[in-house]
RNA sequence: GGGCGGUUAGCUCAGUUGGUAGAGCAUUCGCUUGACGUGCGAAGGGUCAUAGGUUCAAGUCCUAUACCGCCCACCA
């Protein structure tokens, strides 16, 4: 028989994929099809400000196994892909590019020409991921496809505001939040990222007391002295007692406070507290009903509180008010080598300096009358704890509920241009929340627009169903939510995860998935995180244009499991090309064995058969039920275990002499037909291209497309 | 400070309800076998971190210790 052409050279993957995917997308084999039970996963959108990264391959990777696996059992299954605008990481993105170009800022530009140039930087951005996905293989129904920042999803997200403004779930407060000196805009406590420093530590004369302090550049206006009630030392102090004080700007009345926040065997167990920026301070002043003060302005200036100092940089002001002190005498004694934490903003490092400001937050702890009084915090613990959405791996539960008890109020306002700007308008005292503007000439009746915008994960926190269509009641909804599973890094459980259960849960009153899977984080070959800067990232599409797309799948499955990082190199990717041509080469002779027929089933077959149609069963079934239970690493392990040492080393070569053999060869074809035909619909999740590519070579009874043949039944 | 993981062959990691240790890569030896040298056959290599315990049986369950990693955290 002659072979078709394409088999008489090496499989060619360049050649081969886009093609492959081309058709899948003209036959419209995405798009959810027919009446069965519906399977629906969301794509966590990636970021609009850069390329896809190997990361992102592996979230695909499994995501399209999953799908493909879903699709081919015959579910309704819709994988629906889109892109995050991510508000700050975008913006500051393009703020440097264009400082960097121009010299100038988003100020000098004005918001309107700022954002057309962001909005032009994501398109460009959003172009090229989209196709790196494809280049993946991802089975996603494009014709869905959804922006965290397009109409639609600003339509969803003014409703959910106005909802839970109505509710009195989002509420306007004066509150201490982190500031973000640097980019001029707060931050939510998920957001901080602590980094150890070593700096002095001074101990400072305040009247009677000696006061321990990092941060001595804070402390003009400290006039509350605290320690605990039961500290011996300070027994003759009371709560509430009046000392004068000589302190770095003159004369001061200082107030004894008594807290148990206090902690007696640090330092002198005394402390003064700058309630204005310090988040602990704060909650003691918050306590006691006590006053505060603002020290330092938004940019990180001191006030003119500090006298002499007002209008010097804090960083700067440090070691001229340590001499201060020094002269004033106030200097007790100095530790030079103080090991700490403070908190930096883990988008762009800057440290954070918390301020006392007027901001939009959502309370978590409001009882819901429409929840029988359960508050956000007990739905989402809820949601989890009844067992309703499953985490895979279980040990991210108790990370889970561990962040949910430690929740405070989640702030949503900032201060930055790219996102959704906050749907409410003020004139004077009057305030108006609303999906629309309060009047189509709302500029000219004297109403103001809030200019912030919101935190880039109260539109993601919506995802699973403003991408279906939400607030309309659309068919697509009603199909596909609550989601089947969602696929995601351990990395944005928090961020992600928590908020969308907490939307759903609350604007919808159903869970947002039933199961959650948590993938590691991507890593080189020294565990190290994969970077630019660091010059050690490997580019998805270097690694598809030399190895092919299956190849990197596969390497970025095998040998990962849920929730632990995975160390990749070139080795691995290479390792599994040869699969590849494997396979390649097992079809051509099994082709050729079999002269391009389906061969019959004979009427009785040799104990030997048996046993490998029996060993066949075995192993559809094992991968089937590892698929199902989400082992997508041993499956994968399992079927290039059986491929490339059960068929290729033991029955091809087995079957060599029989075929020759006129009345032993038709039992042979059978049996290696009947195992390659498996074989590729066992493979299509994870190697779709060159599966989908054999079998528009194999001669078969069923569809003409393999992603859409049914899975074998067990 | 609190919590959660990890520690298995030279390297990267599996080991699903406890039943005489596995894979890939690497190493060594041998193969111009007509599907494939991107290959084939064979071999070496592990006191499963340490110390106890439960059990007929422990890499797998329990306790403690050490080291590594991660998350959370209001010791100023």
């Amino acid at each position: 028989m002659n072979l078709d052409e394409r088999l008489l050279k090496p499989y060619n993957p360049a050649t081969t994929e886009d093609r492959i995917y081309r058709e899948w997308l003209a036959k419209r084999a995405f798009e959810p099809q027919g009446e069965g039970e519906a399977f629906s996963m969301v794509m966590p959108p990636p970021n609009v400000t850069g390329v896809l990264h190997l990361g992102h391959a592996a979230m695909i990777a499994i995501e399209d196994i999953m799908v493909r696996y879903a699709r081919m059992q015959g579910k309704r299954t819709l994988w629906l892909p889109g892109t995050d605008h991510a508000a700050i990481a975008t913006q500051t993105k393009v703020e440097e590019m264009i400082y960097k170009a121009e010299g100038k800022t988003r100020h000098d530009l004005g918001r309107e020409e700022f954002l057309k140039r962001v909005t032009a930087f994501a398109t460009e951005s959003h172009d090229k991921i989209v196709e790196q996905i494809k280049k993946l293989g991802a089975s996603t129904d494009w014709t869905r496809e959804a922006y965290t920042l397009d109409e639609r999803r600003a339509r969803a997200v003014r409703e959910a505001f106005v909802r839970m403004y109505e509710a009195g779930l989002i509420y306007r407060g004066e509150r201490i939040v982190n500031w973000d000196p640097r980019l001029q805009t707060t931050v939510s406590d998920d957001e901080l990222e602590m980094k150890e420093v070593t700096e002095p530590f001074y101990y400072l004369k305040y009247g009677p007391f000696i006061i321990g302090t990092a941060r001595p550049e804070t402390k003009f206006g400290d006039k509350y002295v605290v320690m605990h009630p039961a500290d011996k030392r300070y027994a003759n102090y009371e709560h509430g007692q009046k000392l004068e004080v000589t302190w770095l700007n003159g004369q001061i009345t200082a107030t004894v406070i008594k807290d148990e926040s206090i902690d007696m065997t640090f330092g002198t167990g005394v402390m003064t507290i700058t309630p204005a920026h310090d988040t602990t301070d704060a909650a003691i002043a918050a306590r006691h009903g006590l006053e505060s003060e603002q020290i330092i302005d938004l940019k990180g200036k001191l006030l003119p509180i500090a006298g002499e100092f007002a209008g010097l940089h804090i960083k700067k002001a440090r070691g001229a008010i340590v001499e201060k002190l020094k002269t004033l005498g106030l200097v007790e004694k100095i530790e030079e080598k103080y090991v700490h934490n403070v908190p930096v903003n883990s988008r762009g490092g800057e440290t954070i300096e918390p301020q006392i400001l007027r901001q939009w937050f959502v309370d978590v702890n409001k009882p819901i009358a429409e929840r029988n009084g359960a508050s956000l915090k007990a739905l989402m613990r809820e949601a989890v704890a009844s067992g309703g959405i499953k985490i895979i791996p279980e040990q991210f539960e108790k990370i889970y509920f561990h962040w949910i008890d430690n929740l405070r109020d989640w702030c949503i306002s900032r201060q930055i241009w790219y996102g959704h700007q906050i749907p409410v308008w003020y004139r004077g005292e009057e305030i108006y929340v609303g999906v629309e503007p309060p009047s189509a000439a709302w500029q000219s009746e004297g109403w103001v627009a809030d200019p912030d915008t919101l935190d880039t994960w109260f539109s993601s926190g919506l995802w699973t169903f403003s991408t279906l269509g939400w607030p309309e009641a659309t068919a697509d909804l009603k199909a596909f939510h609550p989601t089947t599973v969602l696929e995601t890094g351990y990395d944005i459980l928090f961020f992600w995860v928590a908020r969308m259960i907490l939307m759903s849960r609350l604007l919808l009153n159903q869970l947002p998935f039933k199961t959650v899977y948590l993938h590691g984080l991507v890593r080189d070959e020294k565990g190290q995180k994969m970077s630019k800067s660091k010059g050690n990232s490997v580019d998805p599409l270097a690694m598809i244009a030399k190895y092919g797309a299956d190849a990197l799948r596969l390497s970025l499955i095998i040998g990962t499991s849920p929730g632990s990082d995975v160390r990749i190199s070139e080795d691995k990717i290479r390792g599994y090309k040869n699969f590849s041509n494997k396979l390649w080469n097992i079809a051509r002779f099994i082709l050729t064995a079999i002269e391009g027929e389906v061969p019959a089933r004979p009427e009785s077959l040799s104990a030997s058969t048996t046993s490998r149609l029996a060993e066949l069963e075995a192993v559809t079934k094992d991968i089937t039920d590892d698929i199902e239970h989400y082992r997508f690493y041993l499956a994968g392990e399992k079927l290039y275990h059986y491929v490339w040492h059960t068929l290729a080393d033991k029955i091809i070569e087995a079957a060599k002499a029989p075929l020759q053999v006129p009345s032993e060869a038709p039992e042979i074809r059978f049996l290696l037909y009947t195992i390659f035909d498996r074989m590729l619909r066992l493979l299509h999740p994870f190697t779709p291209f060159i599966t989908e590519e054999l079998w528009s070579l194999w001669p078969k009874t069923e569809r003409e497309l393999l992603i859409n043949t049914p899975w074998p039944k067990i």
